[in-house]
RNA sequence: GUGGUUGUAGCUCAGUUGGUUAGAGCGCCUGAUUGUGGUUCAGGAGGUCGUCGGUUCGAGACCGAUCUUCCACCCCA
């Protein structure tokens, strides 16, 4: 076997099908953005290396994809970090530009640099894909597409409550029943820092505490010890590790921890904003879920924090995230501007999706009918049926060649085509067709017109 | 970036302590069936065992490197 060819790791090849099912996917929240009147914008798919650099902390730094600058790109390298093998140093010499690692970052740069053109409160729509440079397993890919919403321009809680509605819609019009949309508040995890004396180290108390679930309540106090967090704070931290009860319980019981925060107090004003306006406004199948111990976009956020988890029983990390960011655009010099979004993943939704077998049948179909070629004569009758088929928007097509009769059925099997149609001599001479139907194998005889009502 | 794991026919996988010509099921092709696919029967094609190197009289099997798969950590959609 010669060698054969390859993609690289953490990226896919998508067969026809798989295409259908992602078209599918895009369709219908594409069609839900639209419906909560976002608009689309697109991005290149690469920016300058200083738009994206030091926007995602260092381990983001260390997973944005570099791309090498074009010409004799050595030439202008830092003779002395050059000598010292300083990686770091030299890659901003070599590499002046880099692949998006996610669609906010560029949002806000679009933001800044259009910012006259815009109407604002602005809501937009973005579905392209991202670039990692991670090292792959389940769920995680080097290349995957992120369908963002975002709006800027308004301090409203009411933009939190319409994107919990439109995660339910979005996860309802999938058939992806029984998503949990778990919300948390910056402000809230402030006040516990503050409370417990951490506030500088918010950070590490944050991601020690956001694994709680997966690794439990010893563990994560280890963890906090480990980072400097004193005994006397972790003890007082003790009720928040055995928060219980429904979404206004534990909010009493953060009441009791958050006293002595202003900060705090608003995280849980707000909170209280978002679940009584969804109590009211209902929900069609997702469920909102309060959970203390979600920290996920620290580098930004400064409200609500937002991720939506597959339903119980399906083994995939969050199939969505987003939140309210008080100052995006003030890295690129736009004071001011609030904003707030969310984000789906297509691609694990999909796995989702797939492992649930919640793909419509007809998602994957292609073709209506197929007319079997029995020669020349025969195949110009059928192109004439098949151009007024077309007309009509009905898909079909003739079997190019004259093969033998076994292999075109065959083949009108193996694409699972619905029908075929029959045309040789008998019903040229009629001016009839012979449908078949694949899976039942009953033919009927019909002229044109009851050939093309058959498929309106 | 750290630790582990996987790779044999198109696909899913066997292959004994290293020993002739590497197997199975499914799929594929041909015919029975030149106006009928999915069932059945008969026959057939297809592998330098991920790649490169090493140990050995002899390697699919042992060793090393590399690529790839999946998993855990970090982080994250």
């Amino acid at each position: 076997m010669a060698q054969k060819p390859s993609i690289p790791k953490g990226t896919r090849d998508f067969s026809p099908s798989e295409v259908a099912k992602r078209n599918y996917i895009f369709s219908t929240i594409r069609s839900q953005f639209e419906t909560y009147g976002f608009q689309p914008i697109e991005t290149p798919s690469f920016e300058n290396s200083e738009t994206l650099m030091g926007k995602y902390g260092d381990e983001g730094d260390r997973l944005i994809f570099k791309i090498l600058n074009s010409g004799d790109y050595l030439k202008k390298v830092d003779e002395a970090a050059y000598q010292t093998k300083d990686s770091t140093k030299l890659a901003v010499d070599i590499s002046e530009k880099a692949l998006r690692y996610d669609l906010t970052v560029p949002f806000a740069r679009y933001v800044v640099q259009h910012q006259n053109e815009i109407e604002f409160p602005f809501k937009r729509y973005q579905m392209q894909p991202v670039w990692r440079a991670d090292r792959p397993q389940k769920g995680r890919f080097r290349e995957f597409y992120q369908c963002d919403a975002d709006v800027v321009g308004s301090d409203s809680l009411w933009q939190e409550v319409e994107f919990v509605q439109l995660y339910d819609a979005v996860f309802t019009a999938l058939s992806l029943e029984g998503v949990t949309i778990k919300i948390n508040n910056r402000k809230i995890l402030s006040g516990i820092a503050e409370v417990i004396g951490a506030s500088d180290k918010l950070i590490d108390f944050t991601v020690a505490l956001d694994k709680l679930d997966k690794i439990g309540e010893e563990k994560v106090k280890e963890e906090m010890i480990g980072k400097g967090i004193s005994h006397e704070g972790i003890e007082k931290l003790q009720p928040l590790f055995s928060l219980s009860g429904d979404f206004g319980a534990q909010i009493s019981q953060l009441q009791d921890i958050l006293s002595t925060s202003e900060e705090g107090k608003k995280g849980i004003e707000e909170l209280q904003f978002i679940e009584k306006a969804i109590a009211e406004l209902g929900l069609k199948t997702a469920q909102l879920q309060l959970d203390v111990t979600l920290a996920r976009g620290l580098n930004y956020y400064t409200g609500a924090i937002f991720e939506v988890v597959a339903p119980k029983g399906v083994q995939m990390g969050s199939i969505g995230g987003g939140g309210r960011y008080d100052d995006l655009t003030g890295i690129f010099g736009l004071k001011n501007m609030s904003g707030v979004g969310i984000s789906f993943g297509l691609d694990r939704i999909y796995l989702v999706l797939e492992e649930l077998g919640l793909f419509p049948e007809t998602v994957t179909k292609t073709l209506d009918v197929l007319f079997i070629n029995f020669g020349t004569d025969e195949a110009l009758y059928a192109m004439k049926a098949i151009k007024a088929l077309r007309e009509q928007g009905i898909h079909s097509e003739l079997y190019p060649d004259t093969a033998k009769m076994g292999k075109q059925m065959k083949h009108a099997d193996k694409r699972g085509l619905p029908y075929v149609v029959l045309v040789g001599e008998k019903e040229m001479e009629q001016q009839t067709f012979t449908l078949k139907h694949m899976k039942s194998g009953e033919q009927v005889s019909l002229t044109l017109t009851e050939l093309i009502a058959k498929f309106k």
